[in-house]
DNA sequence: AATAAATAAACGAACATTTATTTAATTAAA
DNA sequence: TTTAATTAAATAAATGTTCGTTTATTTATT
């Protein structure tokens, strides 16, 4: 039952980020889907393969997003532009799927989730960047340089919408001036 | 006993950063504290305020360490400089407690961990930030911008280095040099 | 087309274990 | 001797998972 099946990973993702990992559980799941617990198994092989599938789904899901109208020859600026604009659309239109995903990574499940197509965004960005430094549009860094700098304030800045607050209780509301004031100030630090 | 109660403490960091949360029982942790299950709730009233007081302590002293010969007076990238120094020594130094800090953050007990001393440092970069501002050192952002880029980079590398890899399973390993690398990138972010 | 046989999906109830927590007994310290 | 710390053992509730059975759907046979 294709239908089923859909609320049971609807619920899944409601119960696990509403709850955390402590007050998750198949029982709880079961009875959240209107399903009975034998029918998990009927999915799923057991807890950790329903975790790790429904996990591995959303992130295929987002690393697909991610590139998006991505040209690798595309000039530097414009190019983290559209990744930009990708991840955030993505984290905006899938909070719970995107608060499900960062959880299931902060856990022991942390490997098998990202495994596989990390090898495309490699391939991608590798010749994105090679391009950018032949045309010097970007300082030569160490590659984990380069992403803190490029995405993890991009990544914090979704954590503050997600949660509606920011340092000490602040409410937060991601904005598209914010998004991209952000953006040029990363731009700044990365261009040589 | 002062010595057994530190035991729990360092074990039950064991236990959760290794097993993570779906991992972690009071059963679990009295067998590797080699103590009974209900000397536990005579340090402590439930599990929840095992955890909560484990993450409180570790928020503490974290806060503690990070304004370390902060001055809220000193010229802006000098004082910038003085809490990624403090940031990263602390966080190096005490991995375990960072991982345990960042799984509970990421867990229900979220928010009352870091409810008390965000008062301290919003209280203290209130006053450095005018400052800088006043000198014209930085640029007038919004602070939840400030913090993405100021501070969130660091904290990735500082994640990659814990990790021991970086994407796609790259090894990685924190050193000074990237360190005040990634720091010069931020300043000049941050810079009018 | 109607029926029988086979297959798959779903179920409630139960399984053995583990869970958080408490009780009552024992040890050690004062 | 009194008090506090620690324990082993026990509690009820919850856990992940499987069982035997029922229901629905598809396939094969008349």
């Amino acid at each position: 039952d294709e239908h089923k099946e859909q609320v049971v990973k609807q619920k899944a993702l409601e119960l696990l980020v509403s709850q955390g990992f402590e007050g998750f559980s198949m029982q709880k799941l079961a009875r959240a889907a209107n399903v009975s617990p034998a029918t998990l198994y009927i999915y799923y092989r057991d807890k950790e393969d329903l975790i790790m599938s429904i996990g591995r789904e959303i992130g295929e899901k987002l690393n697909q997003e991610i590139f998006k109208d991505f040209d690798t020859n595309a000039p530097f600026v414009e190019g983290m532009r559209v990744q930009w604009r990708n991840r955030a659309n993505f984290m905006l239109s899938h909070q719970l799927e995107m608060t499900f995903y960062e959880q299931v990574k902060n856990s022991t499940y942390r490997d098998a989730v990202s495994a596989n197509f990390v090898a495309e965004f490699k391939e991608k960005m590798s010749v994105f960047m090679k391009n950018a430094l032949k045309n010097k549009e970007v300082k030569p860094i160490p590659i984990e340089v380069f992403w803190s700098i490029a995405y993890a304030p991009l990544y914090n800045l979704l954590r503050f919408h997600s949660e509606g607050q920011s340092i000490g209780g602040r409410p937060f509301e991601f904005t598209e001036e914010i998004l991209w004031q952000t953006f040029d100030l990363v731009m700044k630090a990365l261009k040589p």
